[in-house]
Parts: C-alpha cells; structure tokens; sequence
RNA sequence: UGAGGCGUAGCCAAGCGGUAAGGCAGCGGCCUUUGGAGCCGCCAUUCCCAGGUUCGAAUCCUGGCGCCUCAGCCA
C-alpha cells in the first residue's frame, strides 16, 4: 500500500529553501514552526498549514517546532491548546520535546522592548485606541505623529516599566514602535507593540498585565527559537517590512525569512474560527468535533483518515494565488485511502423483508465472505445465511426504470456471498397499500453466488440474515452548507442561511451483520455497495451502538437515474 | 487617487527563452460476485488583454484590465 500516492512535487517555498540551502544560509540549517494561536479547534486548512511546515522539516533533514502563539490571554484556552496538541499528533507530525508558547518568552520579549526604547525606536504614547484610530492617516493619506511620539528615553523607559508594575489602567497606555507615520503600508505607522489588558492568561496567570501584540512577538518569537523560514499565510504579507524591521533594529542572531502562502479554501465549507466558533457557540452544529464540521476533530470522528488528509495536502500544492479547493478532492483522498483500508461488511440502513420459499425452514448456512478484496492480507469472516433476509428497499422495486437492474418480480439478483433469488410475489399492507415483504425462491446450485451455466446475472444485492442480525443507528450526512461559497448571499442576510437543514439524517432499526455488533472506533468499514463507515467513538455504546457516514461510494446508478429524471446527462 | 500581492482548462497546479506536467471533476469505453474499486481513451494550437524584443515568449520588456490584502491596543 503506497504511502502517498500524489507525487509530492515541489513548490515555490521549496525551491526557496533548496536555494538557500545551495547559498549555505542558516549553516545549512531548515528549521520551520507550526504557529496556531489556542483560540479555537484547528481545521482542515490548519492541515495544510501542519503539512506544510513539518513536510518540508522532514524533506530538508530540519526541524519543525510547534509553538502557541499565545498573545492574547482574552480569546485564549487551555482547552485549545489541548485539543491542538491532539490533532497534529493524530494528523501524524511530531513536534518531539520542541513545544513552545510565546509566553515562555514574555520576559526576553519585554528586554526586548527597552531595548528598542533605548535606541529610540520605541515610546510610551498615551493616546486611546480611538486617537490612534483618527491619526493612523488612510490608505491614501498618511498619518498625523502622536504629541507623545518625542518623549525622553528615560520618561519612555519609566513609563514603559510602570506600565508592566500596573501603575496605569487598561488601555491607558500602549508601547508603539517609531517607524513613520507616513508610510504607505500602515503597518509601518508607529505599530502597537503592548497594551495593558489586566487578563489572566492560561499560561503565566496574573503575572503580567501588559501583553505583546503578534506583530511584535512573532518575529522575535522565530529569532528566539532559531526559526530559518517562518511561513505563514497571505495576509500577513503587508506585515512583512514590520517583521524585518524588528529583526533588523534588534540586531537577532538569526534572521528568519518570512514565506506567504495562499491560504485554503474549499467549496461547502466555511474555515474562518470566528465562523466556527460562531457555529459551535449558536448550537449549529453539536460541537467542535460534529463531524459535519472541518475541524480535525470533526472530520476524524466522522472518520477521516490522517493519511487522506496528508494526501489531500500534497495534491493541491502550494501557491499565492487565491483559491477555492472544490471538496471534491478532499473526498478523492478519503475514498483512496478507505478503499484500501476499509472492512467490508454488511449492513441494511432500511431493511425490507425477504422469505425464500423453497429454502428450509430452520437451516442456517455458514458462507465466506471477504474482508477485503483489495487487500487478501484482511482475510475472510462466515455470515450467518437463513429463510428470511433483509435486503435495501431501494433495492427493489415494483416497477424498474429502464437500467435497473436490482430485484423487481420475476427478476432474478445476486445475493453477495450467498445464492441467485429470484422474486415471486410482493406482499403489500392491504390498507396502505406499502411493500411489507418479498416472497421469492433461491436456486440452490448458485451458492457462493455463481453457477456453471454461464447464466447472468447483473445486480448483487447486500443482505442480513433476519434472524442474526443486530441492530444500529446510522447517521447520514450532507454537506452543512447548500452553496458551493457559503458566503453568497443576497443582501442582508449572512452564510448560516445557507445552512443545509438536512445536513444529517439519523435512521435507527438498522441492520447489521452479526460481526459488526463488536466494530471497534477508529475502525473504517464499507457498508457493501452504500459507503463508508465508523463508530461513533461520542455516542456509540455496547447497548446502542452508533455509525457515522463517513462518505458514500461513488453512485454511478444514483448519477443515471438523476439525469433519466432531469433530462439530458451534459446538463448540470 | 496609496502600498503589497495574484491572474495557465470547470477547480487546484507544474512550467524559470526551445514549442503547455500532474491531480480533481467531466465525458466515452473495458472489466466487475460491491452500479464500488481497477483499467484504457478524450478533455488548453494556447497561458487576463494589447503591443514590443527574439530564429523562437506562458516565460523577457512596455502599457492596460481584473481580482485579493491592508486604516484592531486580534492573530
């Protein structure tokens, strides 16, 4: 089984770091980091971020760091940072014994700050958010100098330090670097670096009550750690000259080179956290790890795999241009790996009862059936064979459109691993007039599902034998939003109204094949001609147990059969 | 009317002066004890547009056009 199958071709940071490398920057060294900030779960664009950073460690013989960006003690939690340790551990990357908080270095990053005061590129300004707001200048205009901006460096450095003592009340005060008020990119124009915010942080409690901006800390943060080439995402692109600018009036011993990259997009999908959160807080969906949601927890308790993920990455590669991933490639990737690695088993989600005539009434058969035709290492299992079945309803029917070729009277299918049937009768409900089960005959001679003369028979039905089977709640899902850019609206109204409200679908009574009664979570399954499947690791108990769809199988007949009804099949 | 980016097929994306990789999607066929999987074939005479340089341009130059980002004491 190849580990990726997607050739993992180069990108443009790759050929940077190759070239460096060639140059001998860094003393040959690649050191990345993996930067999120523990104010929400990561998701699946986080993924390509952790892909990214420790794919090219691993490729350049470097190293990647997992560091919090933990600046802004209000938005922040240990429950995040928690669950981020998790998943990049489950997405398969090891960050080893190098975990690191920005907040570790909250004292070097205050040294850091006089030391700026002190070769005049920093002041103490006293003006409110507002003030600062109104003489930022526009994007066309520059911006008006603070009247705090010629402070003294020893008034600056009292101020500075009786800021950190907590002498002053929130956001009375701010530490602002001296750069240029006039500069076209607004970064430049005298740059928050602290605020005074009496918050407690997760990490470092009480003890501070002025906190570095991200602009401040992150630069110095890869400097502090040795960081060679800080990648990050488009829009943090303007921010470039600021992040230089630190390191070069610091004078760091290393110098890392900040790479944007597109961040991804993916139709159906919303991946910004304030979005997320929003969905999670509004009881949208049932919590961080509802597996409609793109988070990684969401997605690996629906049952995606980290390898499908991983290959998923490597696919889209990585560029500057913006763009919108369609899901489709996501589910090519899932469906990959779970081929290879999926179970097969059987399982009826809306069963319709099946009696065989002219099969005895009290035998029961032990049939062969394969665990995995894609992989005879997975062995096979013996399912239970009786008189009376379960079979799909959507497997029959009374009157078959042109192509169908499931079970409809006098017809004759394929039972998977067990006999030829042919149905003789329906027996309808005589008041509602609805199918309550098929009488139908079994040709002896096709046990296994075959026989010698050369008859042939197109459908193969999955079945489960009435009186062994076991019983499951299976939920169906869609995607959560109905529009491939969940952000078109018209006027007015906002993405949840593009919310799916049939994004889930529970069916309970369904049946399953004896075997399954013990499926294990993390296990993946193929139901039989239907999908793949898992435990439900939240909601599943020995008593009840739970499956999530993870994905269907690719529905050529369902595909057919949506054109015959909406006409022509080059019509979308 | 500021600055920084980006424009190659329906969607991603290689390409780095020598004649348009690959993946997804789609379409056609083969095969099939999963209408799954697999296999084969098709799918850009042209790279946002217009000029220019060159024997030769998606690649270099000039000028347009379009889209994205930036005016948090968020990251």
């Amino acid at each position: 089984m190849p580990e990726s199958n997607p050739p993992q071709s180069s990108d443009f940071i790759r050929e940077i770091i190759k070239q460096d490398l060639i140059e001998g920057k860094n003393n040959g060294k690649v050191m990345t980091r993996f930067p999120p900030e523990p104010n929400g779960y990561l998701h699946i664009g986080h993924a390509k971020s952790i892909c990214l950073n420790f794919g090219i460690a691993r490729d350049y013989n470097g190293l990647c760091n997992l560091r919090f960006d933990d600046t802004n003690p209000e938005k922040e939690d240990v429950e995040y940072v928690d669950s981020i340790m998790e998943d990049v551990k489950w997405l398969g990357f090891d960050w080893e014994n190098r975990l690191y908080f920005a907040s570790d270095y909250f004292e070097q990053l205050y040294q850091y700050a006089v030391e700026l005061i002190k070769l005049g590129k920093a002041y103490v300004c006293d003006l409110t958010p507002d003030e600062i707001r109104d003489t930022r200048g526009t994007l066309t205009e520059p911006g008006k100098e603070s009247p705090y901006r010629s402070r003294t460096l020893e008034e600056n450095l009292n101020l500075f330090q009786r800021m950190r003592q907590g002498e002053f009340p929130d956001g009375s005060k701010s530490l602002r670097a001296k750069i240029n008020m006039s500069s076209p990119n607004l970064n430049m124009r005298d740059p928050v670096l602290y605020r005074i915010r009496r918050v407690e942080h997760h990490r470092t409690g009480n003890k501070w009550c002025i906190y570095p901006m991200y602009d401040y800390a992150h630069p110095l943060s890869d400097a502090i750690e040795g960081i060679t080439h800080s990648i990050c995402t488009l829009e943090f692109e303007n921010h470039r000259p600021l992040y230089d600018w630190f390191l070069n009036t610091l004078k760091t011993n290393s110098c890392p080179r900040q790479i944007e990259f597109a961040r991804l997009n993916l139709t159906y999908t919303v991946l910004s956290k304030r979005r997320l959160i929003e969905l999670v807080q509004s009881n949208f969906v049932d919590g961080w790890d509802d597996p409609r949601m793109p988070t990684l927890a969401g997605l690996r308790r629906r049952g995606y795999t980290p390898l499908a993920i991983r290959n998923f990455c490597a696919a889209i590669g990585v560029a500057k241009s913006d763009s919108i991933v369609e899901i489709e490639n996501l589910e090519h990737y899932l469906r990959e790996d779970l081929n290879n690695k999926a179970l097969r088993v059987m399982a009826v989600l809306k069963p319709l009862k099946v009696i065989l005539d002219n099969y005895p009434e009290d035998k029961t058969e032990e049939l062969d059936a394969e665990n995995n035709p894609e992989d005879f290492s997975a062995g096979t299992r013996k399912i239970p064979f009786s008189r009376v079945l379960y079979i799909e309803q959507e497997d029959f029917r009374e009157a078959p459109p042109k192509g169908f070729f499931r079970l409809s009277p006098g017809k004759e299918v394929r039972l998977k691993h067990a006999y030829y049937i042919k149905c003789e009768k329906v027996i309808k409900d005589e008041k509602t007039g609805e199918i309550r089960e098929l009488r139908c005959t079994y040709d002896p001679n096709s046990r296994g599902g075959w026989t010698q003369d050369g008859r042939k028979v197109m459908g193969t039905l999955h079945w489960v034998s009435v009186p062994h089977a076991g019983e499951a709640e299976v939920r169906l899902y869609d995607r959560l939003f109905l529009k491939p850019d969940p952000n078109d609206v018209t006027e007015g109204q906002d993405y949840k109204t593009n919310l799916n409200p049939n994004s889930v679908k529970i069916l309970t009574g369904c049946k399953i094949e004896p075997g399954l009664m013990d499926a294990k979570p993390g296990t993946p399954y193929q139901f039989l001609r239907q999908g793949y499947f898992c435990l439900d690791y939240r909601c599943s108990t020995p008593e009840k147990l739970v499956f999530n769809q993870t994905i269907n199988l690719k529905d050529t007949w369902g595909k057919i059969e949506k054109f015959q009804k909406n006409g022509r099949k080059d019509q979308k």
